[in-house]
DNA sequence: ATAGGGTTAG
C-alpha cells in the first residue's frame, strides 16, 4: 500500500504542473521531499527553484540550487534570477549574472528577458543598455521575446527613442510588439504617436489586443480628445471590448479627464464587475473634477460594498480632503492610513504631504517629506507648493535648488509652484528669472498656468505695461484667470458679504465682534472703509465690514476654543484689507496665532504681523 | 520545462 502510493506520486512528478501548481508553501514543501526520492529529481530543479520563488521562500530556492554544484546549467540559473525578481531583489538577479558569466555558462534566450526586467524595475539603467550590447553580439535581439523585453526596459526607464529603434529593428513584430510600442508611447507621454502606431495596426491588419485598446483609450485621455475618445468607445463596442474591466475603466477615467463626469458614471454603472481599480479610478475623479461630497459619498459606498481601500484609493479620496481643507479630516485620513499600514505606499505620502500643506499645517507636510526614503518630482513640488502658498518664498527656491542638488528634474507643475511662491512674497525679478530659466535651462513649455503667475505678479507690482505684453506674445488663448489676476492688481476689492445673521450663536458673536472692535480700536485699529465697494451708503460700510465672513468666524473661533490655542480659519473668497488688519490686531490682543486660507494662499498671523508682509 | 505587452492614484 505505502509502495503503490510512492509510486503514484513519482509519476505524478514528472509533470512540471505538480510543482508550479502547488497552492501553498507547505504543500509545495511536501512535494519537495517526495521529488528527492523519486528516481530522477534534477530536471524539475529549475521548477522547483521559481516555485519558491512564487511563494517568497528565497531560503529555499538558493539552497535547492545549492544542491547540484558540480552541474550548474542556464536553466538553473534562470529560474534563480526568475525567482529574485518575483521578490523584487533585482541587483541580485543581476549580480547573479555577473556570477553566470564568471562560471562560464552562457545565458540563452530565457535568461535575458529576465534581466531586462531586472535592469528596468531596479532603475540600473546603464546596466540594460550593457546587456542589450552583449544580446547584440549574441544574436539574441533576433528573438521576439528578447527584442521585446529590451523594448519595454527603455520604454520603462524614459528612453522611448532607444526602444523605437529596437521596434523598428525588429524583422517579424508579432501582436505582442505592436502592443508593447503603443503601450510604451503613452506611458511616455507620447499619446499622439501612440494613436498614429494605432491607426497604422489597423491599416496593416495587426490584431489589436485588448491591452493596446486601454493604452490608446488612455492616450485620448492624456489628450483630453473627447471626439477620438468617443471613436475608440465606439470601435470597442464594434470589436467585443465593451465586457473588458480594465477597457471600461480606461473609458470611465476617459470621460471623466474630458470633463464629462456623466459619461464617466454611465460606464461604471454598466460595468459587470466593478473591481477596486474601477471605484478608486471613480473616486479620483469625482475629487479632482466633481463635487467634494460626492467623492466623499463614493469613498464610503465603495467600502460599503465589501472593497477595502488600498493606496491607491487614499491616493484618490486625498485630493477632495485637500480641497475640503479641514484639518481634522485630514488627521483621520491619516489615521486611517496608520492603522491600515499604507504608510510605506509613496503616492499616498506624497498626497497625505499635499493634503497638510493644503489643510494648513506645514510643519506636518515638512515631516512627512523628511521622512520620505525617495523623494520623486512630485514630492518635491507639492512641498515647495506648499511653502509657496504659505508665504514663505525664499524657504520654497532653496528647496529647489536642493530639488536640483538632488538631480531630480523639474516639471511644470514644479515651475507652476515656485512662480505661485514668487506671487505670494512679490518676488518680481526672482520670478521673472524662473520663468526663463523653465523655458531654456528645464526646456519646459509655459503653459496657462505659468503666465497666470506672472501676469498676476507683474500687475501686483504695478508693471501693467509688461504684463500687457506677455499676454500679448502668449501662443495660446489667455484663459479668464489671466483677466482676473490682471484685476487683482489693481486691487480692486469685490468681496462684500452681507452680514449674516442666520447662525444659531450669531448674538454672542456680533457682541464678541463689537468687543474686540472695542479693544483694538484703542490700539489704533481704524475700518478700512475704502475696501467696501462703492456703491454702498457710507454709514452701511462700517456695518458691511463687521459682517465679513473671517471676523465671524474669528469671534467664534475665540468663543469656542481654549485660550491660547491658535486659531484656523477658512475663506472662499479672498481676503480684504480690512479683515486682514483686523486680524493682526486681534492676534495681538488675544496671544493668538491665527491661520486664514483664502482661495490662493495662507496667512499666518502672530503677534501684530502676518506672514505676507501685507503683500497679497 | 523557463521568457515579452494592460487600467486608476501625487
Amino acid at each position: 500500500m505505502e509502495l503503490l502510493c510512492f509510486s503514484s506520486d513519482s509519476l505524478r512528478l514528472l509533470d512540471p504542473n505538480s510543482l508550479n501548481s502547488c497552492k501553498s508553501l507547505s504543500s509545495l514543501k511536501q512535494t519537495h521531499a517526495v521529488l528527492l526520492k523519486s528516481p530522477e529529481p534534477k530536471p524539475l530543479i529549475p521548477n522547483l527553484i521559481a516555485a519558491y520563488g512564487r511563494f517568497g521562500d528565497l531560503g529555499s530556492a538558493i539552497s535547492a540550487f545549492g544542491h547540484y554544484p558540480d552541474d550548474p546549467n542556464a536553466f538553473l540559473f534562470n529560474s534563480l534570477i526568475q525567482s529574485h525578481n518575483l521578490n523584487s531583489l533585482f541587483l541580485t538577479s543581476i549580480h547573479l549574472y555577473i556570477k553566470m558569466l564568471g562560471s562560464n555558462i552562457q545565458p540563452n534566450q530565457y535568461t535575458f528577458p529576465l534581466l531586462f526586467k531586472a535592469c528596468s524595475l531596479s532603475s540600473e539603467l546603464s546596466g540594460g543598455a550593457q546587456i542589450h550590447g552583449q544580446v547584440v553580439k549574441l544574436g539574441y535581439v533576433r528573438n521576439p521575446f528578447v527584442a521585446v523585453a529590451v523594448m519595454d526596459m527603455y520604454m520603462k526607464s524614459g528612453q522611448s527613442f532607444d526602444a523605437e529603434k529596437v521596434f523598428d529593428g525588429m524583422g517579424e513584430k508579432d501582436g505582442v510588439a505592436w502592443n508593447a510600442m503603443v503601450t510604451g508611447l503613452v506611458q511616455s507621454g507620447r499619446a499622439e504617436e501612440a494613436l498614429e502606431v494605432f491607426e497604422r495596426m489597423r491599416r496593416e491588419g495587426v490584431g489589436v489586443g485588448c491591452v493596446a485598446v486601454a493604452s490608446v483609450v488612455a492616450a485620448c485621455s492624456q489628450l483630453r480628445v473627447l471626439h477620438q475618445g468617443k471613436w475608440i468607445h465606439a470601435f470597442v463596442v464594434r470589436s467585443g471590448f465593451s465586457a473588458d474591466t480594465v477597457i471600461s475603466t480606461a473609458l470611465l477615467d476617459m470621460y471623466a479627464n474630458c470633463g464629462d463626469l456623466g459619461l464617466a458614471n454611465q460606464i461604471f454603472g454598466e460595468m459587470h464587475t466593478k473591481d477596486l481599480i474601477a471605484w478608486n479610478c471613480l473616486v479620483s475623479c469625482y475629487a479632482q473634477y466633481g463635487s467634494v461630497e460626492n467623492a466623499f459619498k463614493l469613498f464610503i459606498d465603495m467600502q460599503n460594498s465589501k472593497l477595502k481601500p488600498n493606496g491607491s484609493s487614499l491616493s484618490g479620496i486625498l485630493p477632495a480632503v485637500a480641497r475640503f481643507g479641514s484639518l481634522h479630516h485630514t488627521k483621520s485620513c491619516h489615521c486611517f492610513i496608520l492603522r491600515n499600514g499604507l504608510e510605506s505606499d509613496e503616492f499616498v505620502i506624497t498626497a497625505l504631504m499635499d493634503t497638510y500643506a493644503k489643510s494648513g499645517d506645514l510643519s506636518t507636510a515638512h515631516n512627512l517629506f523628511d521622512g520620505m526614503p525617495k523623494k520623486s518630482v512630485v514630492a518635491w513640488s507639492a512641498i515647495i507648493s506648499g511653502y509657496g502658498t504659505h508665504g514663505c518664498c525664499n524657504e520654497a527656491l532653496s528647496l529647489f535648488d536642493k530639488m536640483l542638488e538632488t538631480n531630480i528634474k523639474p516639471n511644470h507643475v514644479t515651475y507652476v509652484g515656485l512662480l505661485s511662491a514668487c506671487v505670494h512674497s512679490g518676488f518680481v525679478d526672482k520670478g521673472r528669472e524662473y520663468f526663463k530659466r523653465m523655458i531654456y535651462e528645464h526646456g519646459i513649455t509655459p503653459q496657462a498656468q505659468h503666465f497666470t503667475c506672472m501676469v498676476d505678479l507683474l500687475s501686483r507690482a504695478g508693471l501693467f505695461d509688461e504684463a500687457m505684453d506677455l499676454i500679448n506674445v502668449m501662443p495660446i488663448e489667455p484663459p479668464a484667470e489671466i483677466w482676473g489676476a490682471l484685476l487683482g492688481g489693481c486691487k480692486i476689492h469685490q468681496n462684500v458679504e452681507l452680514g449674516d445673521t442666520s447662525h444659531p450663536n450669531s448674538c454672542e458673536i456680533y457682541h464678541k465682534i463689537e468687543e474686540l472692535l472695542d479693544d483694538i480700536g484703542k490700539l489704533g485699529y481704524v475700518p478700512q472703509i475704502k475696501a467696501v465697494l462703492q456703491n454702498v451708503e457710507e454709514d452701511m460700510k462700517e456695518n458691511a465690514l463687521k459682517g465679513h465672513s473671517e471676523k465671524l468666524a474669528m469671534a467664534y473661533g475665540l468663543l469656542r476654543t481654549k485660550p491660547g490655542m491658535p486659531i484656523r480659519i477658512m475663506k472662499n473668497l479672498r481676503s480684504c484689507e480690512d479683515c486682514h488688519a483686523f486680524m493682526k490686531y486681534v492676534s495681538k490682543i488675544t496671544l493668538r496665532e491665527i491661520v486664514v486660507r483664502d482661495t490662493v494662499r495662507f496667512h499666518h498671523i502672530k503677534d501684530g504681523t502676518c506672514r505676507c508682509g501685507d503683500y497679497w
